[in-house]
DNA sequence: TTTTTTGCAAATACTTTGCATAACG
DNA sequence: CGTTATGCAAAGTATTTGCAAAAAA
């Protein structure tokens, strides 16, 4: 299995749509919080963490929250309108340094090493990567729901 | 570049030698206790927390705390000796999600993005994958010294 | 013996939760 | 109007730090 990714950003206004589409589907109102925080992330650059957008997000509603934030950011995740750099909160360590995978399971927390078979090469780090500095260390992550997670749902 | 890794794993001999070379070569003190954490991260296949390894190192040290465990941990991340999996510890977030790459910065935490080049491919999924679960995102992630940080050293 | 490291305790992030009020549909 | 979302305050985790005593070289 092989990703691409040549598309070009979409527009915000098919953004915004989506997200309200969404958002109907699973029975979450339109807030304009909720609104605030998906544009926040969705035209900012720099990855913010939850403090950065709500600085963002004040310059149009002075008085939002820190825990609207945080449970915004959650909701939007789990609608797959913008992914989490990294892991949750709580850090793990891996003593093994082969190059390999890891499939980290939103449901159960678990972490699967996965190793790629003889014939297949784990990594092709893409050119741009050395413009940016000196790689010391790759991990591929994966996310989803383990099988263990998928039977008892 | 590519990477393969169809090494067997080390004995945990070698990779203590190399553990007490790198710590003499940096100047720290070979203490049971972190000769302890080495061993059961080295060791483990879990992915342990902190506290898992605390709890683990405890069976030989009754009495080692939970601030050296991290020390240690952070120490021996610094070495090469072993990978966080994840991030540092604040959530940061990307509303991009075409697949692409994420050039951490251990120096000043800043997170580059990295898109592969129209002939490039992002990643090639392990067939391992399938077998562990549904994936929904995957997350490219590079941790090294970016080119800022490296004309300030 | 000198310097580093440890364990303790306390401080500091970061994130989550309970609840009354406000806002959406 | 009924229900969900918000803001506030407070609690809960995860991680880091200052310092005196203990341990390594």
């Amino acid at each position: 299995m092989q990703l691409h990714s040549h598309e070009p950003k979409e527009e915000l206004s098919t953004r915004l749509a989506r997200f309200e589409a969404q958002c109907r589907e699973k029975g979450l109102r339109v807030t304009k919080q909720r609104r605030e925080i998906f544009c926040a992330v969705a035209q900012s650059c720099e990855h913010p963490s939850a403090e950065k957008v709500l600085v963002s997000v004040r310059k149009a509603l002075p008085n939002i929250s820190l825990d609207t934030v945080y449970r915004t950011l959650a909701s939007l995740e789990e609608m797959d309108l913008l992914m989490r750099v990294g892991l949750s909160s709580k850090a793990r360590f891996d003593g093994d340094l082969r190059p390999h995978c890891h499939f980290v399971c939103t449901e159960c927390g678990e972490v699967y090493d996965i190793f790629p078979q003889a014939d297949e090469t784990a990594f092709t780090l893409p050119r741009g990567a050395r413009e940016t500095g000196g790689v010391r260390q790759v991990n591929l992550q994966l996310r989803g729901i383990c099988k263990k997670c998928q039977k008892k749902q």
